[in-house]
DNA sequence: TATAGTAACTGAAACGTTTCAGTTAAGGCG
DNA sequence: CGCCTTAACTGAAACGTTTCAGTTACTATA
């Protein structure tokens, strides 16, 4: 068995509650022969204070909790979650909090995923990129607890009252179109994400309306919706290069989804940018790679995460009472993809 | 306030070893009325079990800590930190077990590293990679705490009697020599890893061994150490490739290392794999975009983060009681850096 | 010399569970 | 009817801390 403060008192020959007092070291309190009694005592037994035991009393655990809601995503496929994740990570340490992250939710069954993110095992909960039709924010919101903050990542209004932080992905998207659109394209695709996103159902929208916005007509054959597959957007690139009638200029809504669909170009000598521009969102580190390196608009993800859990802090410390919201500006990275059209 | 275990025992009309029994729903024990009154009073008064308390008295918070210890690396900049997490969260969401990230650790001052570990708020401890100098492993062992199971990812025999998991260097680097050897190559160079890592040491001594095996003398001048940056290879490659006499192939102990060499060699017009062959190690995402797509040594991340939590929770459940161990095999991945030397 | 004030420490009640040792009531058996 | 067994439930101790309300033992003040 460890040694308890217990052990640690009977041996310094004090009470527990003074073990306690010299361990939290109030302001210059205690004569410096009992603490040096009691730290040698520490020593002697190798004690070291329990923190379940501390969490349960103090009714705080110094932890936040994150939860990948988006089900089969995992760190390593998603660069995006990583760099949350480490921005979470960054804030957290610079607060004292750890991070916990949860991962024995059942995908199939989200109401039973409360009961497990409410059991006071951490101070604060964080929801990264969510499904839009997640129920969870709402039941996290509805179930029966004084309040335990709360903030999703990734998804914009989650649900009232809900704090979240987000990229902004139609100021994203549309510098993406104007990007196109300045070089002098009109003949623009979109290769959009899978429809249970928010953040591809907003790029798709914003897409449509800086279109609109620019006069250019929307050329329905010129919109595939091929989720975050690179390989899936290979096949669907690959079919539209076949067309008699091609777009001149693709934006597609992830990295993923841009670099699978320059493998397809390469594949049926379609010269990327001379024959055919492309954009992506995101900026994975691949962009930078890619062959000719990757034009697209970078998330912030880092900076992301570290606010997330920054304002997690704040809502704990009282010092932010109201719901929380930050829209990140997106930022055009141009690099090789992207020139004029040609024909 | 939440409700607790009392609250819903007094709405029931039953005492509280009763809620707890129902809880944890003993087979089926319990008159049906019963259950149904106290399901009904959890529902009214929204509770859900406090898990600190229940930590307290079962002595298990089914959770496995991992950190990060080497210092600087960062879960964003570091792709193998985040497959080998990737590959732990897997295994203990199938066990049950939560993963808490330990981010409060003072850089500097190492010593005071391990109470915060064995505050038993956590089953079961993994470390990642940690220097090759570092104390912790050591600590952590002597501590006087009865046994927390402990694991060490990254380095081969960390300190006698702690389990560990590990990639073969050695197969690794000897491969990647092997595979310059067999097409042709007799000029080879390498770029080692910082010097406070186990794993770029073992390299550098499997690249002598293997050099030694294959008869070819060593050349002092083309080994140069620059640590993970692919900046700082990029100029040191930039100035080997100045050099009248120059490698014709070179084993980067890192693929960011391969990264940067093949950078430079664009730079300065060298052909890649025509003029220089370059093999990397770890086969990080953006090897298989490079340009050309780079040949390296495969290290199974996820598979090795997989088997760490695995033999923790095997080790908590007392199916391990010696100190465990495993050398994963690396894959030597084949793309196009490597080629006959022309000369 | 009594009184007040303070510094240094103590004891015990929390915190919210689980679990162990009982207790009660009902049913079965002779 | 009394005794035993069992099912169903209860009460309280325990888990290892923190913290609040005291209790000493001094020292300073009047």
């Amino acid at each position: 068995m460890p040694a308890t403060i217990k052990d640690v008192a009977k041996r310094a020959g004090v009470s527990v509650g003074t073990v306690s007092h010299v361990l939290n070291a109030k302001p210059g309190e205690f004569s410096s022969s009992t603490r040096e009694r009691v730290k040698d005592a520490i020593d002697a037994l190798g004690y070291h204070p329990n923190r379940v035991a501390r969490s349960l009393v103090r009714r705080q655990s110094m932890a936040i909790g994150v939860s990948f809601v988006n089900h089969g995503a995992s760190l390593a496929d998603n660069p995006y979650l990583a760099d949350v994740l480490d921005g979470m990570i960054n804030a957290a340490s610079e607060d004292g909090y750890n991070i916990t992250l949860y991962t024995r939710l059942p995908p199939d069954d989200e109401a039973r995923h409360a009961p497990l993110l409410l059991d006071r095992h951490v101070d604060a909960l964080c929801l990264v990129a969510p499904n839009v039709e997640s129920r969870l924010p709402r039941l996290l919101l509805r179930a029966r607890v004084p309040f335990i903050p709360l903030i999703v990542v990734g998804v914009e209004k989650p649900f009232p009252d809900v704090s979240w932080v987000d990229v902004d992905n139609f100021a994203g998207s549309r510098a993406a179109v104007d990007c196109l659109v300045r070089a002098g394209h009109r003949k623009i695709g979109h290769f959009a994400g899978p429809t249970h996103q928010k953040a591809a159902l907003q790029r798709l929208e914003a897409f449509k309306q800086a279109m609109a916005d620019a006069s250019i007509p929307l050329r329905e054959d010129w919109i595939v919706t091929c989720g975050f597959d690179s390989r899936i957007a290979y096949s669907a690139a690959t079919r539209l290069f076949n067309q008699e009638d091609r777009p001149t200029a693709i934006f597609a809504a992830h990295d993923e989804t841009a670099l699978g669909i320059m493998e397809a170009a390469r594949d049926m000598g379609v010269r990327v940018p001379e024959d055919l521009s492309i954009i992506g969102f995101d900026d994975i580190r691949e962009a930078r790679l890619a062959n000719p390196p990757l034009t697209t608009i970078r998330q912030p993800a880092r900076e992301i995460g570290y606010t997330a859990s920054k304002t997690l802090v704040s809502m704990l410390s009282g010092a932010i009472t109201s719901p929380y919201s930050k829209l990140f500006e997106p930022i055009l990275i141009e690099r090789s993809t992207v020139s004029q059209p040609f024909e």
